[in-house]
RNA sequence: GCCCGGGUGGCGAAACUGGUAGACGCAACGGACUUAAAAUCCGUUGGCUGGCAACGGCCGUGCCGGUUCGAGUCCGGCCCCGGGCACCA
């Protein structure tokens, strides 16, 4: 070995050992990206970031998992393929500008440059010749080609929509703008606006989208159930309720759905949601209705706060007749009524559900038991505390009397059909995908708004509208509808002159899709060519759990919509899903007069603790003024709670900080962050290093003999071999790297503790060394190409074939036997691994300390597990 | 409020199919080396407790209850924390 060599290999130098890795890489062409197509191919793909400015842990620990699978499945024999993009356009580029005043399009790609160099000083096996951003306007022009099919199919249409406005900055908010109801920047109460938008169809897929979940073995279970609760199939009853013409002036039907129409004999009342057109038509001569209803277009739009609001409702003073009986029955208005759900109206049955039990106590409405248990009598209503809400026993419903809740479902909605009064019916919590965001920094919706000729959409040869890159905006309204050599546009139709939709579209079409352009960066003649369905579908996808219903069930829609339309040939884009846990950091805030918030980063407040070490606020250091303190939350730039990796690969090196990741827990898991243990990982890598070096500054190896091996030799070569399987197992199946990285802890462990330095024994030592090599490449991969080099191996080690377990080196002579009294763990013994029942059951009873516990006892029951314990139980 | 997760030593965690709770690592403590410190190496480390010692015992996986020879793991009820709730991405 040169001696320039051996200086190496006495110093853990990781930016060193970074260097000569990544050259040498280079040298060899041997990026996992450029791999021979004869293998069978792999696509492993981690959700794009948003380039908000640096990575945080959180990417750090995304892109290490699926680096570390890339990295063993190519040496699994795969053809692989990691690409990296940028999600480019969003909401936190146009608060940059509004702070500093530099347009979005210089600070995206400002930070896109940074971040890039950042992922590759990681060492990342990323093929960056795919590379993509979706503010490019070769990118964004497939979102557009794509939206004017939908348009075609009428898929995408045109319907009004509710947002938060902000009546001061006279803009539309998004619900992360809006804090307790009021605007971030100006305080002013928010309000609900009605405006026009478009919308995906989404809904007609929802049948597919939920069945084919059940298609998805390599999905966690956890987000099928969150994706099957959201797409929300009920079947049940659609009942028409007529007006009574009397106190609603005209003719007509009160539409509701239920899926418990067993229960529509205890109807007393029905409630429909301030939006409804009723409640809006009997606002003429109530002003106090009127009032009411202005009050609950007050707050924002999220469902989270229209579920915690309190239960408000008023009498429109209007009347529906009950469909079977003609009762008449009051029309209310209530603000837990949805308008986005069903029809927008429910009729309430006080008796047997929850929230009308509540509304119908506070109001004085009248509650009818329609159903008894099964095994009960009916509720006395006046000594009733809740709702009866489970199935049972019709009764005082007539003719129903006596049936089964599910019977009853079935009777009523013939006899409804048979009247014409209603029909059975399947209804979707999904909604409609809105698209529309009244903002700038975002793909243009190619639409043209003629005096003449209405709604035209762009022609195919003049995509794609190029978004303006040089506006800057100022926090009120959208600066693309000030932009008047934007807006000004030729009607494509007549000619005249017309003005251009300054909507842009959801971010979320920009990555309902990205994961295909890869596959073919480089066509700009087509979104997609055959090439997508050489790599699709993703094998494996790995992104953040926060992730598992809205980006992952628009993607699957959009890849639906797409098939349909012949484009690609596969209906599901992703085989496998991966969902990493969060990394979490404590959040501090500020709350401004006017009502806006202000985030700290942790590094910048100091802590106070109560007696129990729990947080209950800080001071800033900056002004020693009091923060308030907003308990743990996700990484992200707009909570400033964000840790940028790079100081710590500065100190460390890439492949400590990537093995601590891996190592600290395992991927699902939420991680809360801390940067103890960081040195373990730094401190391991250091131990292997000088105790290879120290292996390979002895000199030769001879052959290893397995024959010739002594016992301690053949123990030692035992866990090497036990190891190769378990980390095989945890990364290739188990997708537990952490276990695995400790399951390479121990081996190293035993190899330090050995001090056998015969020429077999170095044999072992030699064999021991190349297999961690090998098994931790996917983990620290620049450390394990210079050892494997310094071991004397040909070749790169990030190409090399993955070690298998040798089977006759994993043979066992004798196991221990666990012995248990009555449950409780008394002993052990060591029995040959052949050893039959009778046997085993004999030494454990032979065993001294259990001896003591039987002594005397009468031994009633024997339990044998073999190979692993005896319970005694006496 | 609704849907989905999670809760195990001082800390991150392990225990894969109901079978030895705490592997591996951090921190801490003790020791070796050193003029000293850092680094490194060796040892101890869930709590209580018996024994000179060898070696034992009792308790212990958020809380309450259940099933089982045996429960961190399964069932019922609760508490707390995190994620999502359709315009953050």
């Amino acid at each position: 070995m040169p001696e320039s060599d051996q200086n190496e290999m006495m110093e853990f130098d990781p930016k060193r050992i970074v260097h000569t890795a990544q050259i040498s890489w280079d040298s060899a062409g041997v990026s996992a990206a450029a791999v021979p197509a004869s293998f069978p191919k792999y696509y492993c793909l981690c959700m794009l970031p948003y380039p908000s400015g640096r990575l945080h842990m959180g990417h750090v620990r995304n892109y290490t998992i699926g680096d570390v699978i890339t990295r063993y499945q190519r040496m699994n024999g795969r053809e692989v393929l990691q690409p990296m993009g940028w999600d480019a356009f969003g909401l936190p580029a146009e608060n940059a500008a509004i702070r500093n005043g530099m347009p979005p399009a210089r600070w995206t790609y400002d930070n896109i440059d940074y971040m890039r160099k950042q992922l590759k000083s990681l060492g990342f096996a990323i093929d960056w010749s795919r590379e993509i951003a979706t503010c490019d306007p070769k990118y964004y022009r497939w979102n557009q080609w794509l939206f004017l099919r939908m348009l075609e199919k009428g898929i995408a249409y045109q319907k009004t929509g509710t947002v938060n406005w902000d009546p001061v900055d006279q803009t539309v908010l998004a619900n992360e703008q809006v804090i307790d109801g009021r605007g971030w920047r100006t305080g002013a109460l928010v309000e609900k606006r009605e405006i026009p938008m478009y919308y995906l169809g989404i809904t007609k897929y929802a049948d597919r989208l939920l069945q084919a979940l059940d298609e998805l073995p390599g999905w966690p279970e956890r987000v099928k159930i969150m994706q099957a609760n959201w797409i929300g199939k009920s079947e049940g009853v659609e009942i028409h309720f007529p007006y009574d013409q009397r106190s609603i002036g005209k003719a007509g039907v009160l539409k509701v759905f239920t899926t418990r129409a067993d229960t529509l004999l205890g109807a007393t009342y029905v409630a429909v949601a301030a939006e409804h057109p009723l409640a809006e038509a009997a606002t003429a001569n109530h002003p106090e209705l009127a009032a009411f209803i202005e009050e609950c277009k007050q707050g924002g739009v999220t469902e989270a706060e229209l579920a915690t609001q309190e239960k408000k409702g008023m009498a429109t003073g209007q009347f529906v007749r009950h469909p079977l009986t003609d009762e008449l029955l009051p029309v209310w208005v209530a603000n837990y009524v949805l308008m986005s759900y069903g029809e927008g109206a429910v009729m309430a049955v006080p008796a047997h559900d929850q929230r009308d039990f509540e509304f119908a106590r506070k109001h004085g409405l009248p509650l009818k038991v329609v159903v008894k248990p099964r095994d009960g009598d009916a509720p006395v209503v006046t000594t009733m505390s809740t709702a009866l809400t489970e199935h049972g026993i019709i009764v005082n419903s007539g003719g129903y009397d006596g049936m089964t809740t599910e019977e009853a479902i079935d009777a009523i909605a013939n006899d409804l059909n048979k009247r014409a009064m209603g029909e059975k019916r399947t209804v979707f919590r999904l909604r409609d995908w809105g698209i529309s965001r009244q903002r700038y920094w975002g793909c243009p919706i190619p639409i043209i708004h003629c005096p003449k000729c209405g709604d035209v959409p762009v022609p195919d040869k003049d995509l794609p509208v190029v978004l303006p890159e040089d506006l800057a905006p100022d926090g009120s309204g959208n600066p693309l509808a000030k932009c008047d050599s934007f807006v000004n546009c030729v009607c494509p139709k007549c000619g005249g002159s017309a003005k251009r939709e300054t909507d842009t579209m959801d971010t979320f079409v920009d990555s309902s899709w990205y994961y295909m352009r890869y596959a073919c960066a480089d066509n700009d003649q087509a979104m997609v060519d055959e090439r997508v369905n050489h790599w699709l579908p993703v094998d494996q996808y790995i992104g953040g759990i926060e992730h598992a219903i809205l980006h992952l069930l628009y993607s699957r829609f959009w890849t639906r919509v797409m098939y349909d339309m012949g484009l690609v040939k596969f209906e599901e884009p992703f085989t496998r899903l991966l969902t990493q846990g969060m990394v979490l950091n404590h959040i501090y805030f500020r709350k401004g007069s006017a009502g806006g918030i202000a985030y700290y980063s942790p590094d910048d407040v100091t802590p106070l603790q109560d007696e129990q070490g729990h947080i209950t606020g800080a001071t800033l250091k900056a002004d020693g003024k009091a923060v308030e303190y907003g308990g743990m939350g996700t990484m992200s730039k707009s909570k400033a709670n964000g840790v940028d990796p790079q100081a710590l690969v500065d100190k460390y090196g890439a492949d400590t900080v990537r093995l601590f990741m891996m190592f600290a827990v395992p991927p699902e898991q939420t991680l809360e962050w801390s940067e103890a243990g960081v040195e373990g990982a730094h401190r391991f890598l250091k131990r292997l290093w000088k105790a290879a070096s120290d292996h390979v500054n002895g000199g030769s190896v001879p052959r290893l003999e397995t024959a010739s091996l002594s016992d301690e030799q053949r123990e030692l070569r035992r866990q090497i071999h036990a190891t190769i399987a378990k980390v095989g197992d945890d990364i290739g199946r188990r997708y537990t790297f952490n276990t695995a990285v400790a399951a390479i802890m121990e081996l190293l462990n035993a190899l330090t503790r050995s001090d056998d330095r015969s020429p077999q024994g170095r044999a072992v030592m030699q064999e021991a060394f190349e297999a961690i090599s090998l098994l931790l490449t996917p983990m620290a991969p620049h450390t394990c190409e210079v050892l494997w080099q310094r071991l004397g191996r040909e070749g790169s080690v990030v190409t090399a074939a993955w070690p298998q377990p040798d089977p006759s080196a994993l043979v066992r002579d004798s196991i221990e036997i666990v012995i248990q009294v009555n449950g409780k763990l008394r002993g052990r013994v060591a029995v040959p691994a052949q050893a039959d029942r009778k046997s085993i059951e004999q030494a454990a009873l032979a065993e001294p300390n259990v001896q003591r516990f039987v002594e005397g006892k009468t031994v009633r029951k024997v339990i044998v597990v073999p190979g692993k314990l005896v319970n005694l139980v006496i």
